[in-house]
DNA sequence: CCCATTTGACCAAG
DNA sequence: CTTGGTCAAATGGG
């Protein structure tokens, strides 16, 4: 799995990194335990196993919040600090002297125009189909992986370039189950664009938007000051600190036995790595300031 | 004409 | 070096 477990703030306690740790690998496992049961599931018909590992795992889901959230949540920082990097560079260097190279004009010369994204806030989920989460995605690459058989597909939000939103997702074909994609959302919706949609809130519908929501509850961390060049977020933050609390009435263990034949249940693994400090990048930018 | 996808090159990180 | 992630020109569909 993609679980990322590095990169946790300093100021954790070797002793709460180390608790972090194992919960993170134990939900990893029951994770991957569900995904088992879920396929054997599917010829059986008993769901009672299926329903314990989401239990288990919504116990560790929360538990891991509740440790980072003590942690990160007494500094309370307001700004999230969003540094999406889509002020394409500005070209420094406006040397059109001719000579473009052979597979591109010159002046798209890319170096240094973007940052990868360091450890971001991922989750996982695996559903039969690719789900509609409300939001609106753009393909915007895709690539052969190493041991895998199936290519895997990148997304970015639509609200990319006029919101800032910086949430990207990445779907995979799973080469056991072609019938399973395997989703990696990375980074948190900023934009206020749901689509509307006006289906029922199924639960794994719900359920993925609290994820969300709940993640950027977490994802306050102290104040990296530097300053910002876009705008911090916006009232997002505040609200939902409020909505984190309610999580442990969520169903998640939901509708697995509701509909015919085709399940909609979706396994989820929320890898939260509560390092959003690292998402604000500086390198390089404080070149002007030198 | 506009917008989304495709696709190969480019880039960062290990 | 290799590999996964991103960019953007080309392409295609409305």
């Amino acid at each position: 799995m993609i679980l990322g477990t590095s990169n946790w703030p300093e100021k954790l306690s070797v002793t709460r990194q180390k608790v972090i740790k194992e919960l993170v690998e134990g939900q990893e496992c029951a994770t991957q335990l569900k995904t088992l049961l879920h396929k054997t599931m599917e010829h059986n018909g008993s769901f009672s196993a299926e329903e314990l590992v989401s239990k288990i795992l919504r116990s560790f889901t929360e538990t891991l919040s509740v440790l980072s959230c003590t942690e990160s949540g007494e500094v309370n920082s307001q700004n999230l600090a969003v540094s999406h990097a889509d002020s394409h560079c500005d070209d420094p260097r406006s040397d059109d002297s001719g000579e473009s190279s052979r597979k591109r004009p010159a002046s798209k010369d890319r170096r240094g125009c973007y940052r990868r994204r360091k450890t971001a806030h991922t989750w996982t989920t695996v559903s039969p189909k690719v789900e509609n989460d409300g939001h609106a995605w753009r393909k915007y690459g895709q690539k052969e992986i190493l041991n895998a058989k199936h290519p895997r597909s990148y997304f970015r939000c639509t609200r990319k370039y006029d919101q800032g939103c910086r949430a990207t997702k990445h779907v995979q074909k799973m080469e056991n189950d072609p019938q399973m994609f395997q989703t990696t959302y990375i980074g948190l919706h900023t934009c206020k664009d749901i689509v509307k949609t006006p289906q029922i809130v199924t639960e794994t519908h719900g359920w993925e938007c609290f994820l969300a929501k709940s993640e950027s509850a977490i994802a306050v961390t102290p104040s990296v000051k530097l300053e910002a060049k876009e705008e911090a977020l916006s009232d997002l933050t505040g609200n939902l600190h409020s909505f984190w609390p309610d999580l442990k009435d969520f169903p998640l263990s939901g509708p697995i036995g509701s509909d015919n034949g085709d399940v909609v249940s979706t396994m989820y693994s929320c890898t939260d790595t509560a390092s959003l400090s690292l998402d604000i990048e500086f390198d390089g930018d404080f070149s002007d300031f030198i």
